[in-house]
Parts: C-alpha cells; sequence; structure tokens
DNA sequence: CTGATGACCAAATTAGCATTCTGGTCATCA
DNA sequence: TGATGACCAGAATGCTAATTTGGTCATCAG
C-alpha cells in the first residue's frame, strides 16, 4: 500500500524526516535543533509536535525509516535467491547495507560524535539492534528446516551471536585508518565466522530452502512494516 | 631472578603501583592526583617522579603490571596442560584471566567511567590489545604444527581474531544487569567460536602439541618479560 | 655525597554566575 | 480546523575568578 508519499500528512512528515537526518548528518544530535529541522522543511515548529511528541521520537523516526530501507534490500535479495535466508548470508547483507547507510551505520559502530547521547536514550530500545539481528521467530525457522548446527535453540545464540555481530560494527571506529580491508572483505569474515559457528557442514536441500524462505521473508515483511509504523510517529485517525 | 620485591627501590616502586591501581579504581582515572597516590604510599610526590616520568606512565606501569599477572597465569596453565596453547583455549583463558582483574577489565570493556581519556592516549600503545590477542608469532607456530584450519596465515586473522575477541570484551557494559550467563559460561561461547572458526576439525596430535607448547611458552615468556619491564619505569642503573 | 622531599610555578580545571538558547505548549489566526 | 510562532521554564553556554594539580628543583637529612 503506502509506497512514497508526494502529497499530504506523510509527505510533510517525510520532508521534515529528510531535513532531520541532513542536519543530524552534517551538525551531529547535539547541535540539530527542532526549529533549524523545521525551518529546512518548511513548517512552523509546532507543525513538527504534531507528528511526533518529543525530539528524541523524531530522531527515532529517523533511524526508523532508514531501517525500512534496510529491510526493504534485504527482503530484496531474499526474494530474488532463497539461499540469502541462511544465517551468514543474512548477517553478511544486513552489515552491509547497515554500513552503507549513513544512519543506521552511526547507531551500529556506535558513532558517539554524530549521535551523542541519543545513542544511549532508553527509548531506542525498540530500534535495538538485537531485534534485528537476531528475530526469535527467524532463528526458530532456521533451525526447524535444518539450516543451523544440530542441538542449537534460539536461546543458544542469544549471546553469541549478538556479540560476535556486534564486535564487526563496534570495532570499525578502531580500525586504523589506512587499512585495506574493503567493506566487502570485512562481511565476508562475518559471513565466515557465523557460517562455521553456527551452521552445518553439508549444504542445505533446495527443498527445506524454498520453503523456510516462505516463512523467512513474512517475518521480515512484518518487522518492516513495525519499524514503518515506528517511522510514521502521530497519524491524524 | 626478580621475585616479589620487599626491599629497595623495587619495593617502593610497587607500593606506589599498589597505591595508584588501589585509587584509580575506587576513583576513576581523571580524581586520582600523583599527590594522593604519595600519601597512600607513604612517599613525597617527587619520589614518584624518580620512578615514572609522567602520570600518563605511571598509570601505564599500573597496567603492565596487571598484564604480567595475567600472562603469568595463562603460562602457568600452559605449562601444566600443553593442550592449552591452542588458539580457543588461550583465548578463553585469556578473557577469563582478564575479565577478573579489574584494572585489565577496565581496559579491555573500555570502561569510560574509571578509565576516562586514559583509553585513547597515544602511550598506551605497547599494550595495546593487539599485541596481547595475537602475536603474529605464535600463530605463526600454531600454523607450523596444524593447530590451525588448513590455508590460513597469520595475516589472515588480523581481522576477524581481533575483532571477534574485542566483541565479547565490549559488549560487556552494553549486557543487560541481570543475565544469568557467568564469566564462564561467556568464555565457553567465546572459545566455541574460535575453534569452529579458526581450528581444523581433527584434533591435534599429543606429538604436535608438545614441539609447539614449547616455542608457545618461549613467546609467551618474552611478552612476560616485555611487560615485566613496562612496568618497571626508570631504574637506577 | 646521595637520594628523598615538599614548596613552588605555570597551566589546566573547576565553581559560580549571568546570559542565551531550545524543547515543548497553546492562544491565535488564516 | 489545522498550522503557526510568541512565549516560558529549564537546560546549555560563556565568562571570570579562584582553586587544583602535574611536574621541577633548591634544599636538606642521613
Amino acid at each position: 500500500m503506502a509506497g512514497p508519499r508526494h502529497t499530504g500528512q506523510g509527505a510533510r512528515a517525510d520532508r521534515i524526516l529528510d531535513a532531520a537526518k541532513d542536519l543530524l548528518l552534517r551538525w551531529g544530535y547535539r547541535r540539530v535543533t527542532i526549529d533549524e529541522i523545521a525551518k529546512h522543511a518548511g513548517v512552523g515548529k509546532g507543525t513538527v509536535y504534531l507528528h511526533w511528541r518529543t525530539r528524541e521520537q523524531l530522531f527515532l523516526a529517523v533511524g526508523a525509516r532508514e531501517a525500512v530501507e534496510m529491510i526493504e534490500a534485504v527482503l530484496a535479495a531474499m526474494r530474488a535467491d532463497p539461499t540469502q535466508i541462511t544465517l551468514h548470508r543474512y548477517m553478511r547483507r544486513f552489515f552491509v547495507e547497515a554500513m552503507r547507510r549513513p544512519v543506521l551505520r552511526a547507531i551500529f559502530t556506535r558513532d558517539d560524535e554524530t549521535l551523542g547521547k541519543f545513542l544511549s536514550s532508553p527509548s531506542r530500545r525498540p530500534l535495538e539492534s538485537a531485534k534485528l539481528v537476531a528475530s526469535r521467530e527467524y532463528l526458530g525457522v532456521l533451525i526447524e528446516h535444518g539450516l543451523l548446527r544440530a542441538g542449537l535453540r534460539p536461546e543458544d545464540l542469544d549471546y553469541s551471536l549478538p556479540t560476535i555481530v556486534f564486535g564487526f560494527f563496534a570495532i570499525e571506529p578502531l580500525l586504523p585508518p589506512g587499512t585495506a580491508l574493503g567493506l566487502e572483505d570485512k562481511a565476508d569474515h562475518l559471513a565466515d565466522t557465523l557460517r562455521r559457528t553456527f551452521e552445518p557442514a553439508a549444504p542445505p536441500s533446495t527443498a527445506d530452502l524454498a520453503t523456510a524462505a516462505a516463512k523467512v521473508i513474512e517475518i521480515f515483511e512484518r518487522l518492516a512494516r513495525e519499524y514503518r509504523d515506528a517511522a510514521r510517529g502521530i497519524t491524524g485517525e
């Protein structure tokens, strides 16, 4: 349904989000004021508060909107090629897509310079990486179809999986500047680690992949909808 | 040689380090003054500067001394049981021993509250985690004796290995308070990840282990000496 | 003579206060 | 009826004076 919004309430919300995102990346969370956002979006300050209850909620929406973009990219890949649903391929793409989007990269790499105290704000909970990294349902489907090592339960991944993935994001700001390793190389290393640590030695059967893919895609579509709602803010109804 | 020092220059240096460590953990890097350290160590302020050139060097020595303790613990384990030299067992113990020592834990978990800007000080280079996590020589010995997957070269681990290990340390402050997982459990997960990612499926032969152990132990003994020197500060000779 | 000391100094940090700025509200208006 | 910007309280900032602290070195005890 929704699609890109060119007119009406939604379009205005998008313009505000565009302005907020632009200023966020140029000036950093701390320096961006609601006044400035309103000015850049061509609306009055009060109008911003017709869409989001607080400044924090607004920036939350900025992140959520970029998260939706990322999930859509992941979904597109999964629809085109069911092998993309395996854990290591999913997280590989997750890593690449997140790192390519400046707001998400700032969030995942914990870029204190541009995000400041937004990083530790409590209402960020819903955007929490855990949710994206390891939806229990997704992992359940993988297990059900033999796409994870025998004996693994979703809970078993609660600690290891996010910790490993977190490491690959969080190391970024600490990497020496002249690193030859490109984004795709890093993603390969992450994928390799996850495959060897959590997946079975034998490659999955095509049949297993096909049925699992349908379920996985549905799960991520639901996740995309949740994030879309989070980005929308206060709606008129 | 050296051993515990009960009298003389060394003993005084130790007393100063004890005081510095104690205050560091109680008050945090920022609040600890040289005056206070001297007072607690029962010496004059000038005396502190007979042992270390700057305040930073002194705290560096505090860290180095704890690093020596840790390496000694690792070495003791390796001497008692050669299987402890394998990558996953080494890093498992490394993780546990580092996390149990408050100063090292603060360094590795990047505890900004107690370490403040000490974390990003440039002269911390020698204590850099990379040095400890992945001595090239150590990895070379592992490869030479078939203790790592075929085809791996030391450089191949330059990115992945520190990144994975870093993740397990750096995630600590972000873990929800009521986590049931104990230190040993976390260490198990780390070890499992490293074993599956970097080590061969077949367990190593006892002969390989024995000869490799001798070399590995020598490498870590040298590392221990380096850190001991770093902890010593200015010596009279 | 030797090695330890603490008074001393410049530079950095903090405290206190006046001023400005900004998130959020709401009476007013198109 | 939906949008706006003047308005307000509290937070952030700038500024200056006063204090603290890393590091030195003339002095002194043994």
